[in-house]
DNA sequence: CCCGCAACTGTTATAATGTTGCAAAACTTG
DNA sequence: CAAGTTTTGCAACATTATAACAGTTGCGGG
């Protein structure tokens, strides 16, 4: 791989949105599951940027629509959204990403940059199976990994001489 | 390895605590760190089970005792046992767990068992590289890994076949 | 068509987790 | 012991997440 990951490059982003929106939407009818317009538009607002959002940062753009919400709706949604992998909680973070491999199955891995804030979801088989083996040496049965790796991007590291 | 980790079977964990303070003692000496009455405490109920403990769990063991405690004793205690590598926070549950490697450099990676409840810290240096070279095909310098895996642990398996 | 069920939403309140700021006390060092 | 640093006590507050319950909507079967 030569050209640097999307988070990290200027790039149209509106048509990123777009496309997940997209599929977002066409995961759903395949699942029989209803992309009602609140779920679609906070997943909308998840993807707006590179960088996890709160769920408080949800409700606050909720607000400026002039949509009535409570901490509730913002949890439901993203509990929607993430039941049918289509956003990510950053558990170090306690923010929420949209999910850049929706559709298919993956054990994500993320970075996130701790100068510029911004995430990058990769999927890594090798780690994931170093994983399962390491635990299978413990006869752990593993049913979710989470896995986030925090440092500094490509960008930052240019800028951050002194980390 | 044929026997089980530790906290998938009885054993006398007091001598666990026992030497786990002990050894808390001798890494603050070498570090000038002082380990101050309060911080020791909060280790040795940090280290009472095998099983992660709250925040706030500390503090009620703390006011049990007849200390009257506000949370920011708490969490300084832990930030300051975390920064000794004493204990480690478990970002997926919001609690905290004795090192079981402290002194020796290590990356942890915890097995949590949904069942029980018990966190194995295990270090697995394949898992480790992996990721720095997962991370490294980005060019992300990597400073903090966060690897938490859900599971059943041994035991539990055996009581939920269902799962 | 409309009844009834299931899924979704609104609303209020509250729980759980974590932080800020400041003043007092304790320890450390010269 | 005096000055400075580290640690603690304390009150208030900020952030993140959930509970409980009522109302509403969409949808399939009589």
């Amino acid at each position: 791989m030569s050209a640097s990951a999307l988070p990290y490059r200027p790039h149209n982003h509106e048509a990123c949105v777009n496309q997940a929106l997209a599929d977002a939407r066409e995961i759903c009818q395949r699942q029989n599951a209803r992309l009602t317009p609140t779920r679609e538009r906070v997943l909308e607002l998840i993807w707006q940027s590179h960088k996890p959002l709160g769920a408080y940062d949800v409700l606050a753009q909720l607000t400026e629509d002039g949509h009535n919400a409570a901490p509730p709706t913002v949890y439901r949604a993203l509990d929607f959204l993430q039941q049918h992998g289509l956003v990510h909680r950053i558990a170090s973070l306690n923010a929420f990403i949209g999910c850049t491999h929706a559709g298919e199955h993956h054990t994500g891995m993320f970075l996130i940059c701790r100068a510029c804030g911004n995430v990058l979801e990769m999927t890594a088989p090798a780690v994931s199976e170093s994983v399962r083996q390491a635990a299978g040496a413990e006869n752990f049965k593993v049913s979710d990994v989470t896995l986030e790796i925090a440092g500094l991007c490509p960008s930052c590291q240019l800028e951050h001489v002194d980390e």
